[in-house]
RNA sequence: GGUCCCUUCGUCUAAUGGUUAGGACUCAGCCCUUUCACGGCUGCAAUAGGGGUUCGAAUCCCCUAGGGAUCACCA
């Protein structure tokens, strides 16, 4: 079978870290097959959907890497055919047209929720009388009264409900548009759908949509409901919980891979930590090792992953990253000491938006440390660093060269790097911790690295 | 409340009736070391509770508790 897998958002925000990561299942799935990935707006509601959501959900998984290169599918471009089918079923008698006022329908909700029952239209066996002809109405489902309804889950196993608890839920609005639920099924099927997989919010429906399927006789596709994400605390993943926009991540330093890594083992388990890279997870996803109870979305792993991927990223990748975003305009030797630190300056951090505290030092050219108890230090060390700036200024500049000047003066004064090693690092970099100082040196080159340890406090 | 689903270290998870219940993250300690990190090593820490079935249960069954989803002319 040639698998056909679709992402389904709704535009009615930003795209969140739940949808995103059913995204990501379902290009997994459809690329581990072979098959086409689909995304489609569900914009059926037009008064909620919004142009800054689409793009917001574009944006999302462009930077995920797993938006779909087919044509994007809207759902509300597909309107006739959706109210064409509403028609359909209303005429071989799966449907039938309901004239219930809202505060009527408010009544029957009340005593349907005592009851424990779905509510029951009226209009449900009512002939259509002369005086409602004009009359707004809508169209429900004429759901089966009796009997079971089992789904075959591939995430959730087989389930089994009665359909006496099925509403006769509404396919047709009374403005004349159609539901989601309606266009859902009606799309699914047009797009040639063979694996719904989707969030377990949406489990219930499938119990609802599937009888549309069946009164036309169309294909039923694999169902594939996957668990939600929680917060830490194991309530519903919300603001308090940290940013639950998938977008913000990026904006908070974390690298796409990283973010597709986590969202992936969240729920998803593989036999080896290596497996839940981007290219050895397209070949080895399988639905059927997808978790059925939710997990909790923790930082602290999400911030152990990305700094593994800062560190075996390219440099020039992450360079490039850090460059943009920060809008940094480095000249030649800049861009050297920039990358030649980089990977040092890499395994210090969480997100490389981090890095911005060391742009002072790496880049300022009259830097000097503006603590002012470190100043202290640097003053009572004032001939120290005179006298290492000076034999600084003699050597030959290399790596090799600037250890030995360094380890030289040590030696005739008796001292050890302790000794020294503190105020250097701090004359240069204004810092109690940095990389490795004999690379500071040398990247910094003579004449700023002499300069930074004459400066008059 | 009705219906449905879920429950292994704090977190993500492994273990398809027989394991000293394994790994990763976090945390603690040690080593490495010019600082901070990285890395390496060690440690803390779990089968929600109770009943069955079985020679043997995290695993199968039942009950209880806790959590979640859903019950719209939203998706």
């Amino acid at each position: 079978m040639d698998v056909v897998t679709r992402f389904a958002p709704s535009p009615t925000g930003y795209l969140h870290i739940g949808g995103a990561r059913t995204a990501i299942f379902n290009y997994l799935f459809a690329k581990k097959h072979s098959g086409k990935y689909l995304v489609r707006i569900e914009d059926t509601d037009k008064k909620r959907s919004s142009e800054e959501a689409i793009k917001a959900i574009h944006q999302g998984l462009n930077w995920l890497n797993i938006n779909s290169k087919y044509k994007i599918v809207y759902q509300s471009q597909n309107f006739n055919s959706h109210i064409k089918v509403a028609y359909e079923l209303l005429e071989k008698g799966f449907a039938y047209k309901c004239f219930l006022k809202s505060d009527e329908l408010e009544k029957l909700r009340i005593k349907s929720r005592e009851n424990g029952i779905p509510i029951k239209s009226p209009w449900r066996k009512k002939k259509e009388q002369d005086e409602y002809k004009n009359k707004e109405f809508v169209i429900r489902l004429k759901m089966p009264s009796d009997g079971t309804t089992t789904i075959n889950d591939i995430v959730q196993g087989k389930v089994t409900i009665k359909n006496e608890i099925l509403d006769d839920m509404v396919i047709l609005r009374s403005d004349n548009t159609p539901t989601y639920m309606l266009s859902s099924v009606v799309d699914d099927n047009d797009m040639g759908i063979t694996h719904i997989i989707r969030g377990d919010d949406h489990f219930n429906n499938a119990f609802r949509q599937i009888q549309i399927i069946k009164y036309l006789n169309w294909n039923i596709p694999y169902y594939a409901h996957i668990p939600l994400i929680h917060g830490l605390d194991g309530a519903k993943l919300s603001k308090r919980h940290g940013a639950t926009s998938l977008y913000d991540y990026h904006d908070l330093g974390y690298t796409s891979e990283a973010m597709f890594s986590y969202l992936l083992q969240l729920g998803w388990s593989a036999k080896n930590d290596e497996d839940y890279f981007i290219d050895r997870a397209t070949k080895l996803f399988t639905l059927e090792k997808v978790n059925k109870s939710p997990a909790k979305f923790d930082l602290k792993k999400l911030n152990n992953i990305n700094s593994k991927y800062l560190n075996i990223m390219k440099v020039n990748d992450v360079y490039k990253l850090i460059v943009e975003r920060f809008k940094l305009s480095l000249n030649k030797e800049e861009q050297k000491r920039f990358k030649s630190l980089l990977p040092e300056l890499l395994k210090r951090v969480k997100v490389y938006t981090d890095l911005e505290d060391e742009f002072d030092w790496l880049f300022q050219h009259d830097f000097f440390c503006k603590d002012k108890n470190l100043q202290l230090k640097l003053q009572n060390n004032k001939f120290l660093l005179k006298e290492i700036g000076s034999l600084l200024k003699e050597c030959e500049w290399s790596m090799e060269n600037i250890k030995n000047c360094l380890n030289q003066y040590i030696f005739e004064n008796s001292l050890t790097f302790k000794d020294i090693g503190p105020m250097l690092r701090i004359a240069l970099t204004g810092k109690t911790n940095s990389p490795d100082l004999v690379s500071i040196i040398y990247e910094l080159g003579c004449t700023i690295t002499v300069n930074r340890l004459n400066y008059k406090y």
